[in-house]
DNA sequence: TTACGTGCAAAATCTTTGCCCCTGA
DNA sequence: TCAGGGGCAAAGATTTTGCACGTAA
């Protein structure tokens, strides 16, 4: 376990205490409460560096903003187009990935499985 | 066939004549050639247009700007972190999905499969 | 000291939008 | 005429970066 500083600390343990996949203005907005002189900045390069050593991932779904997640196991995402929530999905993408590679071989090194639609409280909603 | 403006056609010319899954000011240079005065916001309507009727496909892979994909056929894709190309995966997600759904109930209408890595050429290029 | 990390603010993207004009049915 | 687009430029949103300062080893 290596020595973080407080503010990179304090962005790992908001993105591990959520299951909400996060953008990064709420984690800044969630790390103020404990610092709060914390730069928007700083959350940012924090996000990008924990990223590039496989500590935290970081989850594309089209909407306005990247989403962060701290949970690095293998698992994919439900989106909905209702409530904008991403869930996860315990889908393992290990195996398509090592067929990718056997037919193509592409070094495929992850993969991210997103599915879209809509959930079923946002279901109920509608009605 | 719906009839589209010149400048929406121009678009999705552009879009059905490449398989590179182009971002937006991309298609906007390409689009320049044929229709010099065109502006980058149309461009950008037109595609939020096409993509909310189902005509054509964005693609997130998380880099800095949306792609996007005039080939709606069910297909995944594969980004390579060397070149930063997107190309097409002849995967289906279509029994991926109804297991979701059947599984979960949540009601899911579609999926990105995007696999990442490092393609032939850049491995080659790596030694 | 010295390398690393931060706060702040400016800048750099990327995308959306308001406004007014034009055009085709 | 009139609704739907379009051009332009400004605004918005998100993300990155330069710089000077602070801090822990």
């Amino acid at each position: 376990m290596k020595n973080f500083s407080r503010q990179r600390q304090a962005v790992i343990d908001v993105l591990c205490s959520t299951k909400t996949h996060p953008s990064a203005a709420w984690i800044y907005e969630k790390v103020r409460e404990t610092i709060p002189n914390i730069s928007l900045g700083t959350v940012y390069r924090n996000l990008a560096l924990l990223e590039s050593e496989g500590i935290i991932r970081k989850v594309s779904v089209g909407d306005s903003s990247e989403h962060f997640d701290g949970d690095t196991s293998m698992h994919s995402h439900f989106y909905c187009k209702g409530c904008k929530q991403i869930t996860d999905i315990p889908f393992d993408t290990t195996d398509d990935c090592k067929k990718l590679e056997e037919k193509t071989g592409l070094s495929v090194e992850s993969a991210t499985y997103t599915f879209v639609g809509v959930c079923t409280n946002c279901n109920k909603n509608k009605n």
